[in-house]
DNA sequence: CGAGTGACAGGAC
DNA sequence: TGTCCTGCCACTC
């Protein structure tokens, strides 16, 4: 049973190294965009932190919102910076480390490969 | 003003 | 009951 839920964390999980995503990509994976509140609500109700890499969801502004379900802020930032994500004044850099659409293409084709649909 | 964005809340199935 | 979807709405470009 693939239930969304399951593809939401597949699609965090596949969001490349050095990359984030957000709400709005990841529902446009989905192929809803009309989901962008049920990611958000996803990974909220399902703090799945330990298989989920949730600080690599941040908002389109590249801030991690508010209720950071997973430690902090700081864990998030250290994290994505591990990775190779830059910062500029405390957000992440969107234009470089967001994912591009190449990086969509790959994804949703992972995700076809995972869920065979 | 119009379009995009939500780490929600609640309703529908 | 759980899963999915959609509305509201404030806020920012």
């Amino acid at each position: 049973m693939t239930s969304l839920a399951e593809k939401i964390y597949a699609a965090v999980r596949l969001v490349p190294c050095g990359k984030v995503a957000t709400y709005s990509q990841i529902a446009a994976l989905m192929g809803n965009c009309n989901l962008r509140r049920y990611v958000g609500n996803a990974l909220h109700k399902n703090p799945s932190n330990s298989i989920t890499p949730c600080h690599r969801i941040v908002n389109a502004k590249g801030f991690c919102s508010g209720s950071f379900a997973f430690g902090g802020g700081d864990v998030q930032k250290n994290k994505l910076e591990t990775e190779g994500v830059g910062f500029i004044d405390g957000h992440v850099d969107m234009t470089r480390y967001s994912i591009t659409q190449d990086d969509f293409n790959a994804i949703s084709a992972e995700l076809m490969s995972i869920f065979y649909e």
